[in-house]
RNA sequence: CGGGGUGUAGCGCAGCCUGGUAGCGCAUCUGCUUUGGGAGCAGAGGGCCGGGAGUUCGAAUCUCUCCACCCCGACCA
């Protein structure tokens, strides 16, 4: 055994500087270059606990960030620039996001449509801030047909007359579609639900959290009168809020947008704003009061009881597979990700530890009827989700693996508790190798209660979190100690939100935004306390806001 | 679109300066041993070295030229 040459070592640097270090007084370099080929520390060193995921949270977020979506299986690059592949186990939680939020949109009166890919150029022109706002990410498609060329390589033939965008979203086309379909006021309100993908050209991407083409839902509505548009923009950013507390188990801040902020040719958005583990903000969904912007623009006019002919009043409001990146940044731990039960496509796996031939077919037998036992509970108004991994691989290797994916609870079960009628459990909101053991008895009786603790467990750590990080500030000075960067590069206080008193206009923000890097996530609606005088310009305040840097 | 970098086995890399047709770790497969935790030992399979052209007896290595991707900026759910 030889040392390999220091300079095999040298792409892991920054995350495995510790580890390193300790590898060389130890001269352990096969463990060491094991560890590092597997992008994980495996270091048998007590000072330096394992984790599952390196670099840790604190040595270095995004890059645990990609770890995570990597070792938890969710998603991965693909050969197609900007796109992503979500793995079935990420799929599986925008599938959950999806049947919950289905149902509530349905039970607030809304059905499911769908409208096309491509949107006609003219279409999107129409809206003169909408173009502005989009017209630097579009996919164009320009071609209806491939042919090839002298050197037998296929080029695009047959210029479109005219081009076409992929949806970077769909209000322009469907409110082509609407103009068609509304006449009277007896036609009103409109509305309709699409789940669909949508495609901007960005310019740098990270999985789930922005990437060219994503999955999510749009509602497009239509109304006679402008209250009842602000009524369906405030409900949908309800449902949303619900949603995101109940299921995701995850706090938010809800505010308007300032004008800068605004969705494109927007009158008022609306936001969720959740705090991720590093302090930035993540835009969790929106929902917009597109007043009659769009309604002019695309001519959707109705006749009304008076006998006049007006314009609707629209809305719009979505969120995406971009939850899934705020769900992993909310609750992930160094040892992965960490769902909450509610929304885990598996909410509990058997683990069988097989240990010889001899008795693994009667342990499988058990296992999967334990399996049934267990999925016939239900929690949450569902079947408990139990998945029974059969697989043929070590205990350990699997153990883990479902520790990195987040699964909420892991039961063991070997022949020694196949004959004393138990299971080992562990809880994915506890330590790795805390576990209790229970009767399939106690078991049936205590699993709703737990996966609802687990529940509550994760959005009262999500909540102390973004509650001790977040700062209410009446100056400057005490914004500048959050989000000035000092000698060492952190600010004196750690980066969080900053809720202010404020006066401010697009100007400010600019330079909020120059200098710190920092924006208006939301301004909230509850008004600033009387008298009080906004942080940055002395002014009379108007508004509060919430400041703080952003995914 | 500006600045910098990288393309060698599924993944992560070495080899390139000083040309002699390829190596390491992990992963994979097989066997034995292990097994309440993310194994051990032994063996095996897997690469026209991003594409093309040139120099040369000979190119992963030198030259030219394309292409792709990554990082930093401008933009954003």
């Amino acid at each position: 055994m030889f040392a390999p040459p220091f300079s095999k070592l040298t792409f892991a640097k920054k995350q495995l500087q510790c580890q390193i270090q300790i590898f060389f007084r130890k001269t352990i370099m096969s463990a060491a270059s094991k560890a590092l080929s597997q992008g994980a520390s495996k270091t048998t060193n007590n000072a330096m606990p394992r984790t599952a995921i390196t670099p840790t949270r604190a040595d270095n977020y995004p890059e645990w960030y990609q770890q995570v979506v990597d070792q938890a299986d969710l998603a991965e690059t693909s050969p197609v620039r900007g796109c992503m592949v979500i793995k079935p186990w990420g799929y599986g939680l925008w599938e959950q996001m999806q049947q919950k939020l289905d149902k509530r949109f349905k039970d607030t009166g809304h059905v499911n449509a769908y409208f096309p890919l491509l949107i006609p150029l003219r279409l999107l022109q129409k809206e003169a801030d909408h173009v502005e706002g989009f017209a630097k990410e579009c996919a164009v498609v320009t071609h209806h047909r491939l042919a090839t060329d002298a050197s037998g390589k296929l080029v695009p033939a047959s210029p479109l007359e005219e081009p076409m965008v992929i949806r970077p979203t769909s209000e322009t086309i469907i409110g082509e579609v609407y103009a068609g379909w509304v006449k009277s006021y007896r036609d009103l309100p409109i509305l309709i639900n699409q789940w669909a993908n949508v495609f901007r050209w960005e310019m740098r991407t990270r999985l789930f959290l922005r990437t060219a083409e994503f999955l999510w839902q749009e509602g497009h509505t239509v109304h006679a009168t402008a209250a009842e548009a602000q009524a369906e923009t405030e409900l949908m950013w309800q449902v949303y809020a619900d949603f995101m507390q109940d299921c995701l188990a995850m706090p938010v801040f809800m505010g308007r947008k300032s004008a800068n902020e605004r969705f494109p040719g927007a009158v008022e958005s609306y936001s969720l704003e959740a705090m991720m583990q590093d302090g930035k903000a993540l835009q969790m969904g929106t929902s917009h009061n597109l007043g009659q912007n769009f309604s002019k623009s695309a001519n959707i006019q109705f006749l009304d009881k008076d006998g006049q002919h007006k314009h609707a009043y629209t809305t719009s409001w979505g969120v995406s597979t971009r939850m899934v990146g705020g769900l992993i940044m909310a609750h992930g731990d160094d040892d992965g990700l960490i769902l909450p039960p509610r929304i885990a496509p598996s909410q509990l796996v058997i683990i069988p530890v097989v240990r010889d031939a001899a008795g693994e077919d009667a342990l499988l037998d058990h296992c999967s009827k334990l399996a049934s036992q267990l999925g016939s509970l239900s929690y949450a108004g569902e079947s408990v989700r139990v998945h029974l991994d059969k697989r043929d691989m070590r205990g350990g290797d699997k153990f883990w693996e479902w520790v990195k994916r987040g699964i909420p609870i892991r039961l063991e079960v070997g022949l020694r508790e196949m004959e004393q009628g138990t299971v080992t459990l562990y809880r994915r909101d506890q330590g790795s190798k805390d576990r209790i053991t229970l009767t399939h008895d106690q078991l049936a009786q205590q699993l709703p209660t737990m996966l609802q603790e687990i529940q509550d467990n994760l959005f009262a750590r999500a909540k102390a979190y973004q509650q001790d990080r977040t700062y209410h500030i009446t100056n400057r000075q005490e914004f500048e100690a959050i989000f000035a960067k000092g000698e060492d590069g952190v600010g004196s206080k750690p980066l969080g939100f900053a809720i202010a008193p404020w006066a401010g206009d697009g100007a400010l923000e600019d330079a909020l935004k120059k200098d710190f890097a920092v924006t208006v996530r939301c301004i909230l609606t509850t008004p600033p306390p009387a008298g009080s005088r906004c942080a940055f310009t002395d002014q009379p305040a108007r508004e509060m806001v919430v400041l703080a840097k952003s995914y």
